[in-house]
DNA sequence: TCAATGTGCAACCGCTTGGTTGCACGTTGC
DNA sequence: GCAACGTGCAACCAAGCGGTTGCACATTGA
């Protein structure tokens, strides 16, 4: 899977938007404190945090029994790269059908 | 079901973002033209434009027995902030942690 | 008029997904 | 040493999703 799959599918699920808004906000945090300010289960955490690094969007690390989840948030990028671009055919479709439009009114038919 | 919620979740497929751009690129579309240079079915060409539809992302207009299809992409614009939003409170938390460190630096323990 | 074309609706299907529960294992601290 | 704690792994489940097929209906054009 491409990387920018991988971020908007991550990205898809608003559990894991909200989660991922948490770690930004009190990271370096452990999945069962997230657990505890939402409304689902540690497991349920962890697979999404799983979910949301293999989009590279977080970093594990263990620190003795516990494992410390932080935010890598450069691929938000690709998402703005990718909005961009979109928005942009589409502008250059309608300053082609601007001259179109102009070219007509120059030349009538 | 909220807008950004609704958004985010059309966008996760890839195939629909393929289609959003298909549609940008040659609008006003019909859903048969697009399945034409797609792997899949009208009818699921046609369940993906509903869901874009759903996140307001493209607008559906009949004309005679076919049906134009436009996008309309202001929403996109909720992905950047929402995605602004994320990277600024992590921006926010390193300028708070550059201010702990450096207070340190000043007087230390 | 009538065949061709584009569409919408509904049923169906396999697979993924978000979520849970149960349990075993390493770590910590009294 | 041992109980408490945090974690990882695996099995399981219902629901949703991406996709297909079949068919009926409206529109078009020769």
């Amino acid at each position: 899977m491409k990387r920018i799959d991988a971020v908007f599918a991550a990205l898809g699920d608003p559990t894991r938007r909200q989660i991922l808004r948490l770690v930004t906000e009190s990271a370096p945090v452990t999945a069962t404190a997230l657990a505890d300010r939402l409304p689902i289960t540690r497991q349920a955490v962890v697979k999404h945090l799983g979910v949301l690094q293999e989009a590279a969007l977080v970093s594990a690390e263990r620190v003795g029994r516990e494992t410390h989840w932080t935010p890598t948030l450069a691929p938000l990028a690709h998402v703005d790269t990718w909005v961009d671009d979109v928005a942009a055919r589409w502008d250059a479709r309608l300053d082609r059908l601007t001259d179109v439009v102009s070219e007509r009114r120059r030349a009538p038919r």
